[in-house]
DNA sequence: CTGAAAGCGCTTACAG
DNA sequence: CTGAAAGCGCTTACAG
């Protein structure tokens, strides 16, 4: 329609010949001047920043990635990431990643079976490695990075295979830090609302949970979401033995069965059932939850994940890289505190 | 350490020469081959896929970038990301971007007063485009658009400038929709629990509210977060007048509102006191929160945004582009349902 | 210290 | 239809 217009001109970016010209000196001269590690004279350099500030100029990364055969971008693989702790995640590995001097190249998928659509993405844009956190993983994540070239760093969740490199929270130490806290507390009726079949986060944080308490805990899985926490719960609590204290595999599925006891049975969490969480998203913080959970701190794991890449980019790792982190227990108001009280790894809630 | 040990040596991935040479035809034959508008005759077509094929050749995106002056991807740029709507539509655009054909370069700041830290590196990318999400908005955007040469789109808020493009709720409607909503329902004292100062959301909603409210509401500043709306709530609940009905300007607000009116006052949203929220965010579906709030669907959001950017891009639309769009209320229990309610963009939540 | 030159992996007129 | 050649914006040995 309004093609007579005067159309809005995509200004064309000064290149390195421009600043050249313009201080008088080579392409390559201005070249070696924003390329730290390269020779200029003094007068040359200021010469040569002058004239780049007049022009605006930066150099181009992408046309240096062809060269140096390193893109500096990551691609970030996350997946059902509707729960506020991916959030977090997601945004700690950015900041870090940017402090690192890489780019993130973002692929947040409906669910990690779509994983299979986005590696021709992945690898048209070179990425030089791949940060991957996501619920449940069933590609096979050693031939991907085979496939790509590059190395991939799993989080959060670890893959049976051997050679993956991955940063974990100690999932198992976090399972009997709650049963002890339990037990300590004086519970007797123990249930686990596990997450998703296959996951590690699942799977270990029950099998902790259970090696630290006498008895075998009732079991039902909770998919790692709200609706399934609360059906869990409601199972449980019309089940023949109602538990009296329950652990959740993550904060999302705890909210639900403190919302399930006091909506559904009346009852309330710390007073009536003790409910005991995984992750400490921003939610649990809030009034209506004050959940007691076990914090698996996505800021260093984060900056861990991106830690370990960078080693593996540089040549100064060699895979596989395998860690877990240490978690401990944050006190609040949703599980009974055992009197006098005192561990290492717990630590009570201030103020309030 | 190790040293000795085989390095992981990263894979050289092939070029379009080495396809040439493989299926026995010039490099220039395999890039057309790949690049659909060229033409390629139907045997040399079917050396070049196999060849391609058995090589795991794909075109080096990177460095078609630095020819055809587009590198497909753009720039997201969101901060605040903690309130889960925020995800929703970064989930969305993600998706959109990617069918469009471009890549996500990730730029999660933790307030848009950070913003200026990013442009060097929104720019070194030679992105082609920026979508901006975020609650302030203290930057020159148009400035920004400017000095990178590439067009911008703001999301869900738009920035008191004349030429900048935009998508946004029709928040206006959403208020008017809200008050008559309430005033159906036979309430009086009215409350507006606004997010911060200068958001266009934020005014746009409450002057919507009031425009259709016979007397002015009560204002109070509830900073687009949990703790904001749970001291605001109860500042108006210990005040002179406490409100029958409560307007939040966001989700995240109205959650806490509701919590504050059950732990600190005992009373239930939806039978004490109405709470009407905005976005209609996941925990709006909580048993919990059961909130009846304004649908401003993040995904027709993204999508138009994805679009009018693609537009802009391919000089098929002229800046500014500003669009409002058509919001609806969704009633759920949180707040009084006037009997026999009828009216358009009102939308009974089925089931339960 | 500095410039000329080659090359990274592509696309695109331009001849044949 | 197809190949040779130039060029995108850089970096990096290599001579001077």
């Amino acid at each position: 329609m309004s093609k007579g217009k005067k159309e809005p001109e995509r200004t064309k970016r000064p290149t390195s010949y421009d600043v050249a010209r313009r201080a008088g000196v080579s392409q390559a001269a201005v070249s070696r001047a924003f390329s730290k590690r390269g020779y200029v004279g003094a007068e040359a350099r200021a010469k040569i920043e002058a004239a780049a500030k007049e022009l605006g100029f930066r150099p181009n990364a992408l046309a240096r990635s062809l060269i140096d055969k390193r893109s500096r971008i990551v691609a970030v693989v996350i997946a059902d990431m509707y729960y506020s702790f991916y959030v977090a995640i997601l945004h700690q590995i950015n900041g870090a990643l940017r402090q690192a001097g890489y780019q993130t190249l973002l692929f947040s998928i409906p669910s990690s079976q779509d994983l299979d659509t986005i590696v021709d993405d992945v690898g048209d844009y070179r990425v030089d490695g791949i940060i991957m956190v996501s619920a449940r993983l069933t590609t096979d994540v050693a031939r991907m990075s085979e496939a790509l070239g590059v190395p991939i760093v799993l989080m959060n969740r670890y893959a049976d295979q051997p050679s993956v490199n991955f940063v974990v929270p100690d999932d198992h130490q976090g399972g009997r830090l709650v049963a002890e806290f339990m037990l300590a507390a004086g519970h007797h009726r123990f249930a686990y609302i596990a997450g998703i079949e296959g996951a590690s986060t699942s799977r270990d944080r029950g099998d902790g949970f259970r090696a630290a308490l006498p008895s075998s805990p009732q079991v039902k899985a909770g998919d790692f979401s709200y609706e399934g926490g609360f059906a869990a719960t409601e199972a449980l609590m019309r089940g023949p033995a109602p538990p009296d204290a329950i652990f959740c595999a993550s904060d999302i599925m705890a909210w639900a069965a403190i919302d399930a006891l006091r909506h559904e049975f009346g009852l309330r969490a710390g007073r009536d059932v003790s409910v005991i969480g995984y992750n400490d998203a921003a939610e649990s913080r809030w009034r209506n939850y004050d959940l007691t959970t076990v914090v698996s701190s996505p800021d260093s794991m984060s900056h861990r994940a991106v830690e370990i890449l960078s080693a593996l980019l540089d040549r100064e790792a060699t895979p596989p890289v395998q860690e877990r982190l240490r978690v401990h227990l944050k006190v609040r108001g949703s599980a009974r505190v055992p009197s006098d009280y005192e561990a290492e790894n717990v630590e009570m809630e201030t103020g309030r």
